[in-house]
DNA sequence: TGTACATCAGTGAACGCGCGTTCACTGATGTAC
DNA sequence: TGTACATCAGTGAACGCGCGTTCACTGATGTAC
């Protein structure tokens, strides 16, 4: 996490990953080349060949840093989330680290990944299953292999790239937390015969879009 | 629509603009240079600079190109929405353009554009209104200015992603509209209290993510 | 403790590539009389 | 209808760039005796 010292003759597998880190928070993915990585970490262009088979090996890992990192964040989000309000905890936490790390956000999503590596795999499996057992602690009835963890992630990944698409505004931390609770709380009581949502009308509607 | 025949002499401008969606068909967003759109098209290098700016200004044309066949695909797909079967349709018609065209959803959507860009806010804001036209015709009494909108899109557009993204299995299309529908019917069923959603139980659940 | 050697992380020159963009140009199209 | 001229779409050479990757290398680290 941190860009710390140990550069040079340290652990130079550690020093590119933090390196890539820094380019694509400042530059966006454009900026993501070996050369640039090993550039920012101080050592020759081809130095990163001794830890990294090519860039798409360096790519993967820094995406499974990051579906790991993302894990983590849910989880302090709200520990053990077991109602529909934690679990808006959960989706607001989803959608901040999309709009706290947009470039490292669309790396991790951006296109399938290789299959074969086994690290990238493993981590958006945890975040897939991670999902689906909040989902089934939040309904503790509800048929676990049913539509219903899919509608959940596919609603929360939807508003994290439409703000941060630039499609719904999201220029105020406070209006966009408000805004995914307000749909995660429409979720559950969404109807047609409903003229108002009853729970959670806090948040603004769409919002400025710019595509 | 056509990459047909008036090259050469014929309108550079158009040309342009299909070749660069033959070009983003088949080698994704990557392959989308003025360069190789100028070589498709049959023309020196530095032709398309009479008709676009630079690089950006093919990009965006391209991107309001999408908005608009988005717009008539969506049309299309049911011309006046008004209950929850017919958003469904329409939801389905949203993801099978993603899946139908990968890297073109993935230019209309990547990055806030040039918010100078008439052309392309244009575009954008017919999505939005679109979308916002069609809850309030399924939803008559709902407040149209309320969560449920942004929440609709969300949704149907964070599962137009995973598929896009390798997170959902799109290998079948009946798979992924099943899939589509039961997660906007869910949307209008969900509750706490339910052990399973009354209709529409047509859908597999998650299905092989590989990140 | 001291020497001989193997290992392996990092070097630096070089490769070929495609890119965006500039510039002065050419040659066809179309208008004015 | 025919000539003179302006317009402007497309040319092609050239610029400088950063990229991924290769290769033979050097020089420090660590192990064996």
């Amino acid at each position: 996490m941190a860009p710390t010292g140990t550069y040079h003759h340290g652990d130079l597998r550690a020093a590119c990953l933090s390196a890539a880190r820094e380019l694509l928070e400042e530059d966006g993915s454009a900026g993501l080349s070996l050369r640039a990585v090993a550039r920012r970490a101080g050592v020759s262009a081809t130095a990163p060949y001794r830890h990294y088979a090519d860039r798409d090996a360096l790519v993967s890992a820094v995406a499974a840093e990051g579906y790991r990192e993302l894990a983590q964040h849910l989880a302090a989000a709200h520990p053990a989330p077991s109602t529909p309000d934690d679990l808006a905890s959960v989706a607001v936490a989803y959608v901040r680290f999309a709009l706290d790390h947009p470039a490292l956000f669309r790396v991790m999503f951006a296109e399938p990944c290789d299959p074969t590596d086994e690290e990238r795999v493993a981590a958006t499996g945890v975040i897939t299953a991670y999902v689906r057992g909040i989902v089934r602690d939040t309904f503790p009835g509800a048929d676990e292999t049913g539509p219903l963890p899919t509608t959940v992630w596919a609603l929360v990944h939807g508003l994290a790239f439409l703000h941060l698409d630039g499609k719904l505004d999201a220029s105020s931390a406070e209006v966009v937390a408000a805004r995914v609770r307000a749909a995660v709380h429409a979720l559950f009581t969404a109807s047609p015969a409903l003229s108002s949502a009853p729970t959670a009308r806090t948040a603004a509607p769409g919002g400025s879009p710019h595509g």
